[in-house]
RNA sequence: GGUCUCUUGGCCGAGUGGUUAGGCAGCGGUCUGCAAAACCGCGUACGGCGGUUCAACUCCGCCAGAGACCUCCA
């Protein structure tokens, strides 16, 4: 069995083995939120997604830099309209902030909901309005290279020129004569040569805050342009792997393909790796659809579509309990039983430090690291790898019941397992584990106490005990070692 | 309209040409002063109609239904 890293690549449709352009190092570009609005569940499955691929990627000892952008200039409202406004402009405009203001609120949610997820932290996070230098350069590399052109200011990318060269739609899978005869006419696409080629700089009309100099004109740059510009700069030419949303293959990816290929003359991305959607009744979320679940709503309740909220671990575990190239459908029903299995895998941690070891060990616990081994190297499989970890959640109850026994040297590699999986692969954290700490002393003077009244037979009290606890959301288990406690 | 994907037991969700996914819920049992938890056992599912094959849920075709992209989106 090859143990390599397989990653499905969207460019070649096909699973391929993961070799890195320059081993130990690993490139890893993700597209980043645009901040202009509270971070909702849709910016959830990315991060969670690509966030497991880092923590993986270490964990088989890459040196990986990992680089997630943070959109805050140049996504334009309407594009093809070509009066379109800036989408942080025009929120800032409707708020009363400085555009700015509103770059840096919106951020500050992101990262904070990001936490909460327990998503790490990228090694840089550039801001699209720190690299105007770089994306200028870039423009003019490409109008070196004669595949951009300049009309009243505005720059475009030659579309046609470039399809003839190099050919377009190799990622999406698309024909661009197709594209052509299903392109709409819109108003403002008379500047263009062909009305697909789009824009890389784009001239700002009055009413724009947000504007840099150039040769062209007070303008700032295309929505496609910043993740080539800060991708090469912090990656490279040519790097690993380029991750995102799978409704950015076309045209976002497809683009920023094109422009990096010109610019560099060679490939950039090796591997292209894109997530399914998170939908709600079946739906999409999305902006235009105005059904989008916040996190916030999603953390502490009160959304009309929520019965109750769910925890980030719960929303963490319940994205991780599908293949993150199949789309997750959220439903209170679903979340529930989400959180339900949760707890069984925590429960379950939290036994496994109890246990002590025996004098033989009767269970297979290599065949449970091989298994979990081969789950992740198939492409990120984290509902094939939870089905093995519930397999040793099974195992690690059956021991506690001493029904099985392991001895010492199997029992630490079993926690090391266990604990590596868990916590460090797939991020997970029992979100108890701070109280449960706090708790410990008091519930072992409460058990011990308890213990006493029940040897003398006093029933009544030590159930009242019992519920009190309950009330608290203390759980008493009366096991033949003795009584244990758990919350829920 | 074009391109593409999906349709699995009450719910969620993997996977494979012939061998138990897993989780949640449910039922029966063991344990227990009771309870809870845990454990054991149970459901024998793969949209419909054909075809290929010794054998298809798994391959092919058609039909039905759902969705994605084609426009900002994670």
């Amino acid at each position: 069995m090859d143990q390599s890293l397989f990653l499905y690549n969207t460019l070649t449709r096909a699973k391929e083995k993961f070799v890195p352009l320059n081993p130990p190092n690993v490139g890893l570009y993700v597209c980043g939120p645009t901040v202009y609005g509270d971070p909702h569940l849709g910016h959830a499955r990315p991060a969670v997604t690509f966030d497991i691929l880092f923590r993986l990627l270490k964990h088989l000892g890459y040196k990986v830099r990992y680089v997630r952008n943070i959109t805050d200039v140049g996504h334009l409202e309407d594009e093809f309209a070509g009066e379109g406004e800036d989408r942080i402009l025009k929120k800032a405009r409707l708020e009363q902030l400085e555009p700015m203001e509103v770059v840096q609120y919106y951020t500050n949610r992101y990262h904070f909901f990001m936490d909460k997820l327990n998503v790490l932290p990228p090694s840089i996070e550039p801001h699209a309005s720190g690299h105007i230098i770089e994306q200028q350069q870039l423009i003019r590399k490409i109008i070196g290279d004669g595949f951009a052109y300049e009309v009243n200011g505005s720059v475009y990318f030659d579309l046609k020129k470039y399809n003839d060269t190099f050919g377009y739609g190799v990622l999406s899978g698309r024909d661009i004569g197709d594209m052509l005869s299903n392109t709409r006419d819109l108003e403002g696409q008379d500047e263009k040569k062909y009305p697909l080629d789009f824009a890389l700089w784009k001239k700002a009309d009055p009413t724009h805050i947000m504007h840099w100099p150039s040769e062209w004109s007070e303008g700032f740059p295309g929505w496609h342009l910043e993740c080539s510009a800060m991708g090469m700069k912090y990656l490279g030419e040519q790097y690993d792997i380029h991750g995102g949303g799978m409704d950015l293959i076309f045209p976002h990816h497809e683009c920023e393909l094109a422009q990096s290929t010109v610019s560099t003359g060679k490939p950039h991305v090796r591997y292209w790796l894109h997530n399914n959607m998170i939908t709600l009744n079946g739906q999409k979320m999305s902006k235009s659809k105005n059904n989008f679940i916040t996190l916030e709503e999603m953390f502490a309740g009160g959304h009309a579509l929520l019965e109750k909220a769910f925890s980030p671990m719960t929303i963490r575990f319940y994205m991780l309990q599908a293949h993150y190239s199949s789309p997750v459908d959220f439903s209170n029903e679903a979340l529930k039983a989400a959180e339900q299995g949760l707890s069984r895998l925590m429960k379950g941690m939290f036994r496994l430090a109890l246990i002590t070891p025996g004098e033989k060990t009767t269970v297979d616990i290599e065949k449970i690291l091989s298994k979990a081994e081969e789950a992740m190297n198939d492409d990120l499989n984290t509902p094939v790898l939870l089905s093995h970890l519930f397999d040793g959640v099974r195992i690690i109850n059956l021991i506690d019941e001493g029904k099985e026994s392991i001895q010492k040297e199997a029992l630490d590699k079993f926690r090391d397992f266990m604990r590596v999986y868990v916590f460090e692969i797939l991020g997970l954290r029992d979100e108890n584990e701070e109280k449960l700490e706090l708790l410990k002393v008091p519930m072992e003077m409460i058990l011990h106490w308890r213990k006493e009244v029940k040897a003398r037979k006093d029933f009544g009290l030590s159930d009242e005990i019992r519920n009190k606890l309950i009330s608290c959301g203390i759980t008493i288990k009366d096991t033949k070692n003795g009584a244990i406690w758990e919350m829920e």
